[in-house]
DNA sequence: TAGATTGTTAATCGATTAACAATC
DNA sequence: TAGATTGTTAATCGATTAACAATC
């Protein structure tokens, strides 16, 4: 039985695989924990550490297979996989998320789209008809749906949620700012807050500006 | 001279003033450590620990007033900056976040907007007109720009970063999977990987659904 | 064989948690 | 005053880094 492994080091698994695709890309063929390192602007030691938390894919004295490297750690996160997912809302966010990812590469499908404004519905996107919100229920009863990705305002997820839930899904990738998981403890949920980000991101200008201006002024 | 805060209080900052943001909204005029804990699924030692990165905002036997606590975090974040900002790209992308964000609320303004697609060009997004994209030397070069916002394709921001870079741009809000902080290295940038996100939610769900097998049959 | 680089154990560092005196 | 809760110091825990024997 395996142990388990930190989520610090399941968030730098994606970017491995990146940098791995790029270098696979352009033709390189061995790497070394060292180069890894710092191509991911990380030690060499937590290259060999992350890696040995899956198993030991490297051989002394040559490095790392760039080809072998990529596809196992493809095979850690799972990408081969077909999580069944449905996306609810089709407004400028769930636009630009049904069109901007290869959900097949990254271990999803994304098998249909909801959506409250009747301007929308009925519309394609990627090939998939855009459905209007009150046949939710009804498809996720009637198909096999993992994972809901919510892209929607506030307001309306949390009794979109409640429904989700009651109809058995437990796979969240939520958009909104509505917190899942302290609700449905049992749910595994994905974050990705924008506005968090950006005030991350206002944080650091001004911390650097002030930086600059205590030092020229001491 | 005060010490640097580590990232991780930082990035737990945004969270602490939705959830004061919220409690105010419903009326909650006193905090404690222990009551915020819970909301953030933290300990109450880290939320006072954080806390005191920045000053003493509460009382002894009282708590935090949720209202004054929720200012100075604005404040510690700089919300009511105006750091002038472009966007790059108003596909789907570009659109979701011109229209999504309150950057007003978030120390941000949003000054102007770049399309190549020539079909963009012209419209408008929350009332601000979308210019071609060779327009981008011209304006930086005379408005103040502080930050670039990065929704293309990966493809097409290198060579772009390099110009933003030349007419002085430093910091980033980065959507690409260009990584603008290892070519140039005195930037800001908070890059947004969805496709990373999405690996992990992958991940995440696997490996739920292998303790259970395990767990079934041992 | 000599050089390079891994896998892995040990040391260090920093973040989180616990404890408690200060004080509202 | 008694109860509650902070601010802050000390203890713990875990992640990162260093070191080095194993081995290609």
């Amino acid at each position: 039985m395996s142990k388990v492994v930190s989520i610090q080091v399941i968030r730098r698994l994606p970017r491995y695989y990146r940098f791995l695709s790029e270098l696979e890309a352009n033709g390189v063929e061995q790497v070394s924990s060292t180069r890894l390192a710092s191509i991911m602007s990380a030690t060499a030691s937590q290259v060999r550490q992350d890696l040995n938390c899956f198993g030991g894919f490297g051989r002394q004295g040559c490095g790392y297979s760039v080809s072998e490297l990529r596809a196992e750690i493809g095979k850690i996160l799972g990408l081969d996989d077909t999580h069944h997912s449905i996306l609810l809302g089709a407004g400028n966010l769930g636009r630009a998320i049904a069109t901007h990812l290869n959900f097949e590469h990254l271990g999803f499908k994304l098998d249909a789209i909801f959506e409250k404004d009747h301007k929308l519905v009925g519309t394609m996107l990627r090939g998939i008809k855009v459905l209007p919100d009150d046949e939710i229920e009804n498809y996720v009863s009637t198909h096999n749906v993992d994972t809901a990705m919510l892209a929607l305002p506030k307001d309306s997820v949390e009794a979109l949620i409640d429904k989700l839930y009651e109809l058995g899904i437990r796979n969240y990738w939520n958009f909104s700012h509505f917190d899942i998981s302290r609700k449905y403890v049992d749910t595994i949920v994905e974050n990705v807050h924008l506005s968090d980000s950006l005030m991350t991101l206002c944080y650091r200008i001004n911390e650097r500006k002030q930086s600059l201006e205590t030092h020229t002024n001491p």
